[in-house]
DNA sequence: CAAATAGTGTCTTTTAGACAATATCCC
DNA sequence: GGGATATTGTCTAAAAGACACTATTTG
């Protein structure tokens, strides 16, 4: 597991760019005038609704159609920052867990040329303070997941796919943790993969699922209080048994 | 649990400081010179054996290092058509399963300057006539996939990669159906999840599973004489309760 | 006490795993 | 027949699901 490459391949031998660049690959000046781009479909829960965050563009194409916020790719700039800078930039949304989903690039998913977006999955606990509206975007705001209204260019694709391999990885990873805040009931997790997994679990199976899959720390003394008989608070330590992620790649490592 | 991200992208607004966001977003003059590049990671099963396909590189840098098939990708190209151009142009092999994988960015992942390379992921069933040296490499040829040198630029990586994803998908769809022909026995099957997910299964409880999870027609009076007593042979229909692709993605339409 | 939610216990059904037993071929 | 692999059958252990029951709070 060691591979830090990226880095670690440099050789010396590179001359800082040799018009040949392309060359040895074949034809990479044909993509002198691509553009790089990052798209993030940001999900949270909110009122045990799965929202998915939105802004609305201000500029040309698609001016005052709703798309996910995105950016372009800085030269010197690793993909998962960007898409990092992204969120921050357009939403004020500085902390959420992010991850690559796919890359999308279809001729024609731009009118204004070949743009190839890497899009990326978020998920965040959501404090409604962080919410704000960022450069080079009309508004921001938080919108129903599963009825959404058409989007810009192909973002109502990515925004499904998205969507399920959210409800994909839910089932198989810790991802939801991420959903919640430091401590929480076990009927708060239900609830959360009640909504996004959109069906209803038995409260004693659930219970006794989630305990023998997840390491879940018992908080001593505390209780919750919000509902009739308080309940216990747990704190997520890991999991059990879980695929694993790969090495190096899957999970973009969290910021602050 | 967790997984640092390797070696922390300590880069971030380097050098030379990324321009006004909004800008990049409209011009996409910042990424100018970048390259797009696929690179292909392309397993096969070859006497019991997982195998992965290698090139040898021909030109500079890494020349005479091995490499997975790449090739950038044409203006007007879909990012899928390129990745089986790279295949077919780089070893001759036409006919293979294709998947996106995953899509590498660091800055200095090429010494020549930035390269961005989506990487695919591709399974077939082997015919060794079937592989030739393409354009632009020295050599083609299968390498054991678990015991592989070290490749050029991130390449190491990439294969280590795929390998893990072809493990996962193995276990919960069909995938393996690819590298098998037509007609196969329950035999087969099994010497099949054997070899990638390396360990062993009882013939018994594998053909109940298998049977259960898989749409298998029987081949009527058709017998494989392979063996001591002769296995009956099946033939894929289709899968019962997969996960299920996502609309319009993961897999990338059947060449031919 | 009644309502509401938390938490426990038990039974049944399904699935996974170990492994014995039989079948059919080649030599 | 003897060796080898295919195929079927059986038993057990583990997991999933359904559901009854008890516990603790608020009003």
């Amino acid at each position: 597991m060691r591979m830090a490459s990226g880095k670690g391949t440099t050789s010396q031998s590179g001359p800082s760019g040799p018009p040949s660049v392309g060359q040895a690959l074949r034809s990479g000046a044909a993509l002198e005038r691509a553009v790089l781009a990052v798209d993030v479909a940001c999900f949270s829960l909110q009122d045990g609704k799965l929202d998915l965050l939105l802004v609305r563009r201000s500029d040309d194409p698609f001016a005052g159609a709703w798309a996910l916020p995105g950016a372009a790719v800085g030269l010197d700039e690793p993909l998962d920052d960007a898409a990092r800078r992204a969120l921050v930039d357009r939403t004020g949304i500085g902390d959420a867990y992010l991850e690559q989903l796919y890359t999308f690039g279809e001729p024609g998913r731009d009118p204004r040329g070949r743009t190839v977006s890497v899009a990326y999955f978020a998920i965040l606990r959501v404090r409604p303070e962080d919410l704000r509206t960022g450069r080079g975007v009309d508004a921001a705001t938080w919108r129903p997941a599963r009825d959404l209204l058409p989007l810009a260019f192909d973002h109502g694709r990515i925004a499904h796919y998205a969507l399920w391999r959210l409800v994909q990885k839910m089932e198989h990873t810790p991802l939801g943790f991420h959903l919640l805040p430091e401590q929480f009931t076990l009927g708060d997790l239900r609830t959360l993969h009640e909504t996004i997994l959109d069906r209803r679990f038995d409260p004693s199976n659930f219970n006794r699922q989630a305990l023998a899959r997840w390491d879940l720390a018992p908080v001593p003394g505390q209780r919750d209080r919000r509902t009739r008989r308080p309940a216990r608070l747990y704190r997520y330590i890991g999991a059990r048994d879980v695929p694993g992620t790969p090495p190096d790649v899957s999970p973009v490592r969290s910021s602050k």
